[in-house]
DNA sequence: CTATTACGCTACGACCCGTAGCGAAACCAC
DNA sequence: GTGGTTTCGCTACGGGTCGTAGCGTAATAG
């Protein structure tokens, strides 16, 4: 019934994969050198060597291009197993506040963050691509600390949704507020400060 | 030396008074309309009632005006004063995230902070006319809890202003992660479990 | 009155948008 | 090989917004 590519390749030649790697990274350096609201389509096309037809074939709009320009920018964002919960959320937090250090993830994020306030389906791709994975790391992160002993385990799975959301915002929050808005440096010292707030609000909320 | 009106009278026909709060609720309407991205300043005057080249006398772009008419917002922005710390925090919490609910200051601040990030003189004037004024809150609400016995006397006034910075970038980040990135609201349960996390880490941020 | 400034209006070049149309190129099945 | 199919690069276009210049008029001070 089927030869030996049963559904994978279509017929018709296919989208160049390089021309997709080479537009996202012509999109970050724009980002870089105009910033969001002086960055135009034209302007990444010619950087990636492609012509402007391509880019629409492949993304909707100035927003749907530098979602994903922006999504690789977290790829590296991993949880490190530092033995102890302390040592965890400064590890995190710290790569986090690097990612959000480049000034192509400044530029960007927010930038995209705002146009998703009207446009539901820009917000559901940020999730996917964004959001949902950072949230998996505090889900995780509590999951481990919950092994270790150092947080009492959950009961209600409702209730432990609601708090790793809050957990989330309040993080996520905090990093992004302290570099984007005060616009100042979330180093060492301010993440050392940060995670020994958060840590005693994260046991007080499972010991009320 | 001086005659009965020394410099506040400029010669020549005055800037109608009128018309600046016309073009700034114009503005607040449009956001609420139309967004971020699709206002114009064409737009904007056509709704005031006022010429487009007015609009360019007065603010020198879609950023200035926007945030301008934003930070208008806040204006009734108050610290109450309800006995205890905790009810302080959640009053104030609350006041900030009713703001931030209504698609005017939605639409508009993550823009202009977006926008802020490579506009330095850009970022003065949002921090000038809203975030100052938001800080001042968190500086004021710990006089108060120190006055009443429920944080101790701050020693170093540098340390002192390191933790004031921290304790706004929590707040006002995690409110602002939660209604816009989150786009949930952070309605009076949330806002009681996340001042019950802060309360703690406030105390210990005071008791190493 | 004159001088000065703000206002409304019109018109303009410049820029970017998003799309249509075309021929050429790259893959598939036969 | 020969079709069929899809992508690619290129050009060109109408439509919209920008920010400014120019002009005549309106409102205030001296």
């Amino acid at each position: 019934m089927q030869s030996s590519t049963p559904v994978p390749r279509a017929a018709g030649r296919p989208r160049s994969a390089t021309a997709d790697t080479a537009i996202l990274a012509a999109t970050r350096e724009a980002l870089v050198e105009l910033g969001w609201s002086k960055l135009t389509l034209g302007d990444v096309a010619t950087r990636a060597g492609v012509a402007k037809t391509t880019l629409y074939r492949r993304w909707a709009g100035k927003n749907e291009l530098v979602v994903d320009a922006v999504a690789e920018l977290f790829d590296e964002l991993h949880l490190p197993d530092r033995g102890t919960l302390a040592a965890d959320i400064e590890g995190v937090v710290l790569q986090f506040a690097t990612i959000l250090a480049r000034p192509e993830a400044k530029s960007g994020l927010m930038a995209v963050v705002a146009e998703s306030i009207r446009d539901d389906a820009l917000r559901d791709r940020i999730r996917e691509s964004i959001v949902d994975r950072q949230k998996c790391l505090v889900v995780e992160g509590r999951a481990r600390a919950q092994a270790r002993g150092e947080l009492p385990p959950e009961t209600d799975p409702e209730e432990a949704a609601r708090t790793a959301d809050l957990i989330f915002d309040v993080v996520a929050g905090a990093v992004v507020h302290r570099t984007l808005v005060s616009a100042e440096p979330a180093d060492e010292e301010w993440v050392h400060s940060f995670t020994q707030v958060l840590l005693l609000g994260l046991t007080s909320l499972s010991n009320p």
